[in-house]
DNA sequence: ATATTAACTGGACCAAAGGTTCACTTACGA
DNA sequence: TCGTAAGTGAACCTTTGGTCCAGTTAATAT
């Protein structure tokens, strides 16, 4: 018989996922290793490695937890975000959503950064994370639908990569997110020849 | 009286540096160690921090090297690259120029970024790199010349960040550099509000 | 209730890499 | 030739991601 997760895992899990959470809420991420989330969380470290595999894969279950609500919304939700809008419009409101999921999570992004970089084996593209993936996937084929024209998969990983970059994560920490989503926003009207231009709020 | 550079330190510098460059062209940066680079160069380690303060420090006096040329060209050369064109024309040819200088580079960059992600404090800001702060001033000035109302700094940002991406390094790795400077330029087009849009070659 | 077992646990241990130390050597000016 | 500041490099330190494995325990079968 199929057993399920057992209750104290479970237990463990969950306290190892929170206190990963708040270190990363309150400290830099390079100061955030292994051993301390597992002090934190009252487990010791191999029970953490056990868990989650790798450095990587503890945030990439922070991140998953966090990017399904926008998944869902995308896949099933109402416009523009989710299906029925013009590619343009669910461009722009795509990028100020994952902007605004990206201001509000700004330090797990970066300690996945570190994580990435940090680890050993070369492999370890960003390809390999799946919710960066989805994400480009999607802007890649909004792109490719408004300009067919255009290299709508490297456009994409522009747009997107810009959040993986330091100086756009110093600024999402210190609260400038709008200035980004404008600024995004800007750039892909701009791509799409939007007759508007990147002329905003005017 | 001023004593110059020793001759056997200088000789040990040279050596350094021509070690850490082919070892950069053969392997991974994560697979270059400090210690690995010393070896080769035939000095101790001591040797390198003494000289270079840090990895990075290594990295950085590696990237001056290559970064030397452009920065003339851009102040003294002829147009499109150096005064006297329009902002615009100029915008397009620095990014052509500077993709280029990244695909010559792209392991050296990798492993810049690698050792910035690796290093302890959290003030190593990439603002700390004196070549990125240049290029970046240069693009933000004339993008902010062509198009006062946007957001010059920070489309500077996103325009030049995307060089230390992931997914934009393992291109130039590969290769397609020529893609990555069109997209670049279509996307820096977009936003001057270029009559011609993004359509590139028709 | 008891036995069985597979998953879970956690602290000791390991290796790699950046960086520091310091006694020794050496190039260079006087 | 001599004094010295600069240069050198091997041993050593520390941190950290990751592994090991012997002991523990929750869930299931009997």
């Amino acid at each position: 018989m199929e057993r399920r997760e057992r209750a104290d895992a479970a237990r463990n899990r969950r306290a190892i996922l929170a206190a990963a959470e708040e270190l990363l809420r309150e400290h830099p991420p390079e100061e955030v290793s292994v051993e301390r989330v597992a002090v934190a969380a009252g487990v010791g470290k191999g029970t953490v490695f056990h868990r989650f595999g790798s450095r990587i894969g503890l945030m990439q279950e922070l991140m998953s937890e966090r990017a399904h609500a926008l998944e869902q919304a995308v896949v099933d939700g109402p416009p523009p975000l989710g299906p029925g809008a013009p590619a343009g419009e669910r461009l722009v409101a795509f990028l100020d959503a994952v902007v605004a999921m990206a201001a509000r999570n700004a330090g797990l992004i970066a300690a996945h950064e570190h994580a990435r970089l940090t680890q050993k084996a070369g492999g370890g593209t960003r390809l390999a994370n799946p919710i960066y993936v989805s994400w480009h996937r999607h802007v890649s084929a909004l792109i490719a639908e408004a300009r067919p024209d255009v290299d709508a998969d490297l456009a994409a990983h522009v747009l997107l990569g810009t959040l993986h970059t330091q100086p756009i994560g110093s600024l999402l920490l210190s609260g400038e997110s709008a200035r980004v989503a404008a600024t995004l926003g800007d750039l892909a009207r701009g791509l799409l020849g939007d007759a508007g231009g990147p002329l905003r709020g005017t």
